[in-house]
DNA sequence: ACCGGGATGTTCT
DNA sequence: GAACATCCCGGTG
């Protein structure tokens, strides 16, 4: 799309407390996939930061695991992983290799791709219902373990990041993460303020 | 509006 | 066994 630039690697190879943020008003788009030739994509407008190091709720902090492969990968790749048994979530890994560092897409404002996103998420009533929520956003836009590791960096991928103009957001609402028991006073949760796709 | 519980399976103690 | 980066539905006020 002209006028949208996929982000680079040195975009996600800093401190997931400054990607974070800095993920607001980017755009998810997801391409290809079960259904062919559809493409769905998002305003990011929620995020979370999750740090291995010092953070006793990111699944790096006991060190490596298989489900955890991705995300002490590279910067610039997703990491996918399976929650309560059903549902997907959704992450941009940050820093660099090895760290164990990422960033949880927790909300989208739907762009492309709606009638779609509707068809894929039956329980939805109402716009606001189709990506305000990590689980419900992978729903919508058909991401799965199928796309762990996948690279977002790269034209080809089925899934990118991209910067389509609209500026970062100069003061996000920060407030501590949501559905944790530990770790649970680290204010590493960014939002776009008033935007009604939030999670609840 | 809020609250409680069930679904469902992988990961860790 | 228990916990889990969740969601949905049905109760009540």
């Amino acid at each position: 799309m002209s006028g949208s630039v996929i982000l680079p690697r040195d975009f996600y190879d800093r401190d997931p407390l400054v990607v974070a943020p800095q993920l607001l008003n980017k755009v998810l788009v997801v391409r290809g996939g079960p259904d062919e030739l559809v493409r769905v994509s998002g305003r990011i407008v929620e995020v979370e930061a999750y740090r291995g190091l010092d953070d006793e709720a990111a699944h790096t902090h006991r060190g490596p695991t298989p489900r955890t492969a991705t995300m002490f990968g590279p910067p610039g790749h997703l990491y996918v992983y399976f929650s309560y048994g059903m549902h997907w979530c959704a992450n941009a890994v940050t820093s660099s290799a090895g760290v164990g560092d990422a960033v949880l897409v927790r909300a989208l404002e739907p762009i492309e791709g709606v009638d779609m996103m509707f068809e894929r998420r039956s329980a939805a009533g109402r716009t606001r219902d189709l990506c305000s929520g990590p689980a419900k956003l992978c729903q919508a836009l058909s991401i799965s373990g199928a796309l762990d590791g996948v690279d977002l960096t790269e034209e080809a991928s089925p899934v990118v990041i991209v910067d389509d103009g609209v500026g970062v957001v100069s003061e996000p609402q920060q407030t501590t993460r949501i559905g944790l028991s530990k770790s649970v006073e680290l204010p590493w949760r960014w939002m776009v303020p008033g935007n009604r796709h939030v999670s609840r």
